[in-house]
DNA sequence: CCTTGTGAAGCTGTTCACAGCC
DNA sequence: GGCTGTGAACAGCTTCACAAGG
């Protein structure tokens, strides 16, 4: 039975309502606390922590209040009790099955990553569209074609999909994903992708990231002649 | 002669201040004219080009505002002029050199990516601490040694760095960057980097954009059971 | 006395709705 | 009439500063 107290927003069902930005950085404690495990630490405050993640102490306390009230006035955190609850409120008590769509240079790269597994995330199955590479073997697995999809989306219970493909194709694979049951998408192909509201996606865009940089270098430029 | 109205925030050197959530989507924005261009448009709508880049209409329209006074009441955009503008704004008159340290999967996928170099990016040399990788020859370049960074930097003007090692690497990596006169950069490796605050640093974090995801498949899978 | 947890203030970003202009 | 540009309202996030509690 789960422990309720009246200020408390849980729900009935357990899943509590939390802030996206908290959300975003709720993984960083998590590799904070292990770092400061890793030390051989047991205790830590809210400053080690923070500082040891790289946030403001407050920003910390006040991601942390959202989950529950998980630490000690005037002594601080244990740090194996809040990895726990923060590996729980996102969902770390399972492992997360992942399917990679495009096994090119980057779902190659994504397919051998370790460090993945330590962080509740398998890469359960690699696809591609191209029929010279179906059949062969990548980080282990062999790549199955894209009409696999719904069956090892069945099988597995895959929910989230990466799409490594080139950008011209990421709506067809999208809405191969969304057909085959995937509801969570992470986009690494350089376009935008369409799909029902049930359908979560989050994209990450390389070019992207290094044009904002370049905006930030062009003013310091600017400025310093 | 820069035209200067009087409620424009633009600066002496030409550099306005444009919010940070603005400078990130106007790479989307400049994709999703680019897309327009090539269906052989020349003229949209705050509509049209919102619903290209996937953003509600007015907040193109704000984000646009940041930049000048682009638009015609009544018409719309001019799709080619409207490229410029946002392009010159994002600091893509000129191309960007950039080089990237550790030619892992990760690194080496990167530097063979297409696309870079139609947004204002030239992966300009390829570093690995690895001795067997040094010499190697990547994406149709040497990998060059840690220690040739400072002469690189300077030779060809670098000021962006993507750090692709593993996580350990990172600081030592940032570290030396740092040193050679790097003054942005994109780091890939999943861990936290410390640097003056001279220098601005992005992080790309794959296990956490999966981790997200996972959170949020955990909380419908929580309601629906 | 120390550190957490949190109202309240302040800031940033988003959306609305309409004035301004073609 | 139609679409842009933008003040104003709103929503969300961050930071402060301190009460609560070991």
């Amino acid at each position: 039975m789960t422990l309720l107290n009246p200020h408390d927003p849980e729900r009935l069902d357990g899943v509590r309502d939390i802030p996206d930005a908290t959300v975003a950085r709720l993984p960083v404690y998590l590799r904070a606390l292990a770092a400061l495990a890793d030390r051989g630490l047991t205790l830590c405050s809210s400053n080690d922590l923070a500082a040891a993640a790289g946030v403001n102490p407050a920003k910390l306390r006040k991601d942390l209040s959202y989950l529950g009230s998980y630490g000690t006035r005037g002594v601080g955190y244990d740090i194996e009790f809040l990895r726990y609850h923060v590996a729980r409120a996102l969902g770390q008590t399972q492992d997360w099955d992942v399917v990679i769509v495009g096994v090119g240079r980057l779902g190659s790269a994504l397919s051998e990553y370790r460090g993945f597994s330590s962080r509740g995330i398998r890469i359960a199955a690699l696809v591609d569209s191209d029929p010279a590479k179906v059949g062969t073997t990548v980080a282990g697995m062999t790549v199955a074609p894209m009409e696999d999809l719904p069956a090892l989306v069945r099988e597995h219970g895959v929910a989230i999909a990466v799409i490594a493909t080139p950008g011209e194709d990421a709506q067809d694979v999208a809405d191969a994903l969304v057909a085959a049951g995937i509801t969570s998408i992470l986009n690494f192909a350089p376009a935008l992708v369409k799909v029902p509201d049930t359908v979560t996606v989050r994209k990450v865009d390389l070019s992207i990231e290094l044009q904002i940089l370049a905006y930030h270098e062009q003013r310091v430029r600017g400025v310093a002649g």
